[in-house]
DNA sequence: TTGTATGCGTTATCAC
DNA sequence: GTGATAACGCATACAA
C-alpha cells in the first residue's frame, strides 16, 4: 500500500516549501519558471495527484452535483443523465446519483445527504408528492444552484427545463386529425400531474382547433404499463362509435393497446391509428414501429448542465432564474402512416 | 445566504469547546449525559449539518463509490447500477458513475479523477481496449477495493461479479434441442471478448452433448444491433440445409432477425425457433416476445456491492478475493415455443 | 468529564 | 521569487 504523496513529500525532495509547490502546480505567475520546471518534473516522477478532498475542504467546491432521479433504469432518467454527464465532465464535474422511488422521505433524504457531502449543485425531477418546499428552500439558502428538469415547481430563482408537454400532446393530435382521423380517443395518465394535464391539454385543443367534437368519454386513465394499456383497451373498444384514433401518454400503454386490438382483429393503422409519448426504445423496435412523442432527453440532460455551468460562471450574487422549455419532437412511424389513402 | 453551521457555533453558543460538541454528536461515551443532551438539542435548533468533506479529509473515507461502466443508458448497466445503488445506499454511500463509451483514453481518465476524488471502492466493467494494467494496479496499490463485474480481467487480490456465458449459451441450446430443432445456428458477438466466446462455446457444447452436428458455417458474427441482426439473416437464409433455430448472442440482434425472417415469409416459432440474450425490456413487449437469457443485472449488482461492503468490514489487511459468477436465467417466450407438435 | 493541541492536504495572505 | 503561517471543519490523543 503506497502512501498518498503530498505536496509538502515534493517540497523535501526539492528543499523547498509546499506553498511554492503549491504555485507551481497552479501555474501561479509568481515563480521563476526554473523552478516551476523543477517542481513539475518531480510531480510526475513521484506521481503526485492532488487531493481533491483537501481541496474542496479549503475552497468549499467539490465539483460534485447531484442528480435526483425516481428511477435511473427508465430509458427517458437514464439518458437525461447521460446528457448531463457528458456536458459536465469535461469541465472536471462528477455525478453523483440519488434514486427516489417518487417518494417523499426519500427525496428529503437524499437532498440531505448531497447538502451533507457539499455538492456544488443539484438537478431534481422533482416527484408531485414532494410538497415540503421547506427542504428545497434549504439549498436556496445554502446558495447552491437547484434546477428542475422534466418536473419540477414553481420557486423564485430556481431554473428548471422542461418539454412543451401541451405542444406535445397537440402536435401528436394534430398529426392523427391531418392524417384523416375523426374521432381521436386519448389515453390519459394523472392528471393531477402537470405532464400529463399539459399532454391532455394540448389534445384537446387541437380536437377544438380542428372543429373536432371534444367528449370526456374518449378520454380514458391508465397507468404507464403495458398492462394497463390493454385494459384500457376493452373499455376503449365498447365506445360507441367506436375511434379510428388514438393519442396515448404513455408509450407503454400503447404498446398494451396494440397488442390488444390485434388480439381483437383490429387492423394497425387502418382501423386505428396511434400516437404514443416518450419515444422509449420499444417504439422502435417493435415490428409495427410506434408514433412517439420525443422528449428530447439528451438535450433536456444537457441544458441542465448548461444552465448550472453558466450560475456557476456568474461569481456575482446575481440569480439567474431560467425557465427552458424544449421543443418535443414528433415522430411518425408505421403505427399512424396508413398505407391505403387518406379516408377524407 | 445562510453560512454553514460548524461544531465551533453550537461550542461557542453552549460555552463549552469544539471537542466536546463533537463527542455529544458521535455517541462517544466518555460524556456526560447533560451535555450531550444540551448539545443535540442545541445542533438540532442551529440545524447543524456535518461536513462530510471534513470528515473525508481527516478520516480518509469519502463514502463515495465510483462505477466505471461503457454506458449508462442501456437497460443492463443501468440496472447494475440500481442493485448497487438500492445496497450501498442504506450504509451512507453515494455512487459516482463515468462513461467510457468503451474507450481505453476515458477508462484511464476516469480511474485519475476517481482516484483523486478519494472515492472508496472502484466498480467497473472493464473494456476489451484496456490493456494498460499499470493504472488498474495503481488503485491496489493504494488498496482501495476494485471489482469487476460483467466484464473483467484477472488480477490477483481483485475480486469479480459476472454470469457464466458459457452456461447461459449452454441452456439457451439445450432448449432449443429439447423442442425439437435439429439445426441451431448461432449470431454470435466479437468472440475476442470473453463473454462472447464463453456464450459461442456453451452453444458449442450443448450440441455436441445431443449428438448434434456443430458446424461454424452455422455461426454468423454480428454486431448488438437490429440492423446487424438484419444483415446477418440474409446470410442466414441462403445456408443449406436451412436451420430451424437461432440462438443469438445478442436481443438487438435477434429482433432483426424476427423482422427480416418474418419480411422472407418465414414463420416464428414454427419455422425458427429463436432464443436471445440480455433480457432486454424490448424482448418482452414485442408482439411476439422473445425468449431470450437473463442476465440478472439487479443481482449482479448487489452481489457487487455486498463484496465491497465485506471488504470494507474486513478491517484487518486480509486480502479478500471473491469470483462470484451468477447463474443466468433462461426465459421462454413466444419464439421459442411452438404451437404445434413436437418435431420429433 | 472536559479542554488543549494537532493533523488531514491544500491554497491564500502575509512577510522577507 | 520564496518561505512561514493560517484556515477550511472535523475527530482524537493527550492532558487536566
Amino acid at each position: 500500500m503506497s502512501p498518498r504523496i503530498t505536496i509538502y513529500d515534493i517540497a523535501r525532495e526539492l528543499n523547498i516549501t509546499a506553498a511554492t509547490v503549491s504555485r507551481a502546480l497552479n501555474n501561479n505567475p509568481t515563480i521563476s519558471d526554473k523552478t516551476r520546471e523543477l517542481v513539475l518534473e518531480k510531480a510526475k516522477e513521484m506521481n503526485y495527484r492532488q487531493n481533491k478532498v483537501a481541496l474542496a475542504l479549503k475552497s468549499g467546491k467539490t465539483f460534485n452535483v447531484g442528480v435526483i432521479v425516481p428511477r435511473i433504469d427508465r430509458s427517458f432518467f437514464a439518458t437525461v443523465i447521460k446528457g448531463i454527464q457528458d456536458e459536465l465532465y469535461p469541465h472536471g464535474y462528477h455525478v453523483i446519483i440519488c434514486q427516489t422511488y417518487d417518494q417523499k422521505e426519500s427525496e428529503i433524504d437524499n437532498i440531505d445527504a448531497l447538502l451533507n457531502a457539499q455538492v456544488d449543485g443539484i438537478f431534481m425531477s422533482i416527484s408531485n408528492a414532494m410538497t415540503e418546499l421547506s427542504e428545497l428552500n434549504r439549498i436556496i439558502k445554502k446558495n447552491i444552484p437547484l434546477i428542475f428538469f422534466d418536473r419540477k415547481r414553481e420557486m423564485p430563482g430556481v431554473s428548471s427545463v422542461t418539454i412543451n408537454d401541451f405542444e406535445g400532446g397537440y402536435k401528436a393530435t394534430e398529426h392523427l386529425i391531418k392524417t384523416g382521423c375523426k374521432k381521436i380517443a386519448h389515453f390519459a395518465g394523472d392528471r393531477t400531474l402537470h405532464i400529463y394535464r399539459d399532454r391532455f391539454e394540448g389534445y384537446k385543443k387541437a380536437l377544438l382547433d380542428y372543429k373536432l367534437d371534444f367528449d370526456e368519454n374518449y378520454v380514458i386513465e391508465t397507468e404507464s404499463k403495458v398492462e394497463a394499456g390493454m385494459e384500457a383497451t376493452n373499455q376503449l373498444i365498447k365506445l360507441n362509435p367506436l375511434p379510428d384514433a388514438v393519442f396515448s401518454s404513455s408509450d407503454f400503454a400503447a404498446v398494451g393497446l396494440i397488442k390488444e386490438l390485434k388480439a381483437n382483429g383490429y387492423a394497425i393503422p387502418d382501423d386505428f391509428s396511434i400516437v404514443g409519448f416518450s419515444n422509449e426504445p420499444v417504439t422502435q423496435f417493435m415490428e409495427l414501429t410506434i408514433s412517439s412523442v420525443d422528449q428530447t432527453p439528451l438535450e433536456m440532460g444537457r441544458m441542465t448542465a448548461q444552465i448550472f455551468l453558466e450560475q456557476m460562471n456568474s461569481s456575482n450574487q446575481v440569480k439567474i432564474e431560467k425557465k427552458v422549455v424544449l421543443t418535443p419532437r414528433l415522430l411518425v412511424r408505421m403505427s399512424s402512416t396508413k398505407k391505403v389513402k387518406n379516408k377524407k
